[in-house]
DNA sequence: ATGCCCCCGTCCCGGGGA
C-alpha cells in the first residue's frame, strides 16, 4: 500500500494536477493540506468519479486537510485534540486498511518569537499527545503532512539564511525530534539517512529553477508501520507543471 | 535588507503563506 502527503495551496486551483497524480497510479492514500475550501464547496465528485473515497475537514481560505484513499475510510476524527478552542482545520485522523492515518497541516508559526511561534509550540505539544496514544493503540500509524519544520541544516538549500526562522527553530526542532524520540521513525531519513531531499520550493526568486528547496514535508512512522516499510521516495514532477502548488508529493511503500 | 509569487474573498487590496 502507497500512502502519499502533498500540500496542494488550495484543492480547487490544483484539481487537475492532483486527479492527474491520483489517475497515474501513483499512491492509495493521498493526505492533501492547504486545501483552502469549506466542508461544502470542496470538489467530493472529482474523487468519487474516479471510485475514490474521500474525507475532508476544512475551512474557509486558509489551512483545511484532507484524506483521499482507494480504501473506504473509517473512524474519522476532524481536529487536533487537546485544545477545544482551535478553530484552524488543520489536522484530520482517519482508519484505512488497518492503518491509522493522521494528515497535519502544521502552524508556520512565524515570525519567532510571537503569539504565532507560541501557537505553533502547542500545537506541536498536542500533536505529541496524541502520537503517544497513538503508539499505545499497537496499530500500524502514519503521521503525515506539512510540518513547517526543517529537521536538520542539510534539510535546507541555505541554513545560514534561516538561522531564527520558525522552521528552524531550535524549539521546533525540539518538538519533532521528541516526537521521534517517543518511537516514530521519519520514513525518509529512514531509508535515506543522508543527501539533499527536498519537498518544497518558493515560488519566488526563481527557487525551484535554482534547487533552493526545503524538507517540510515528512512521514512519520510507528513501529508497527515502520516493519512494514519497503520504499520511500519524493515525485518532483507536480513541482515542474504550470501553476504548481509550491510543495510536491512524498510517498512511502508498505508491504502488506 | 527587502521583495520577488500565489491563493482566497460579498474582491482590485490585504492577509497568509514559508
Amino acid at each position: 500500500m502507497r500512502i502519499a502527503s502533498w500540500n496542494v495551496n488550495s484543492a480547487k486551483a490544483r484539481l487537475d494536477h492532483i486527479t492527474g497524480w491520483l489517475k497515474a497510479d501513483n499512491a492509495d492514500i493521498l493526505m492533501m493540506q492547504e486545501i483552502k475550501s469549506q466542508d461544502e464547496n470542496f470538489p467530493h465528485d472529482a474523487f468519487t468519479d474516479l471510485g475514490w473515497h474521500i474525507a475532508v475537514h476544512g475551512q474557509k481560505s486558509y489551512n483545511g486537510v484532507a484524506i483521499a484513499s482507494r480504501f473506504p475510510i473509517d473512524d474519522v476524527m476532524n481536529g487536533l485534540p487537546g485544545d477545544d478552542a482551535d478553530e484552524q482545520a488543520r489536522y484530520i485522523e482517519a482508519t484505512i486498511n488497518g492503518v491509522r492515518i493522521g494528515n497535519i497541516y502544521l502552524p508556520n508559526g512565524n515570525p519567532a518569537p510571537g503569539p504565532k511561534f507560541d501557537y505553533k509550540l502547542s500545537w506541536m505539544a498536542r500533536l505529541y499527545d496524541r502520537a503517544v496514544e497513538l503508539l499505545a493503540t499497537e496499530m500500524p500509524v502514519v503521521l503525515g503532512g506539512d510540518y513547517n519544520v526543517l529537521p536538520q541544516d542539510v534539510d535546507c538549500y541555505d541554513p545560514a539564511a534561516w538561522v531564527g526562522d520558525a522552521l528552524t527553530h531550535d524549539d521546533s526542532r525540539a518538538a519533532f525530534f521528541k516526537i521521534l524520540h517517543a518511537g516514530y521513525m521519519d520514513a525518509l531519513r529512514a531509508l535515506h539517512p543522508s543527501g539533499v531531499h527536498y519537498t518544497y520550493w518558493d515560488y519566488q526568486a526563481g527557487a525551484w529553477q535554482r534547487d533552493n528547496g526545503l524538507r517540510i514535508d515528512h512521514l512519520l512512522l510507528s513501529p508497527e508501520a515502520g516493519d512494514r516499510l519497503t520504499d520511500v521516495g519524493i515525485d518532483r514532477a507536480p513541482r515542474g507543471l504550470e501553476k504548481p502548488s509550491d510543495h510536491t508529493p512524498i510517498w512511502c511503500q508498505l508491504r502488506d
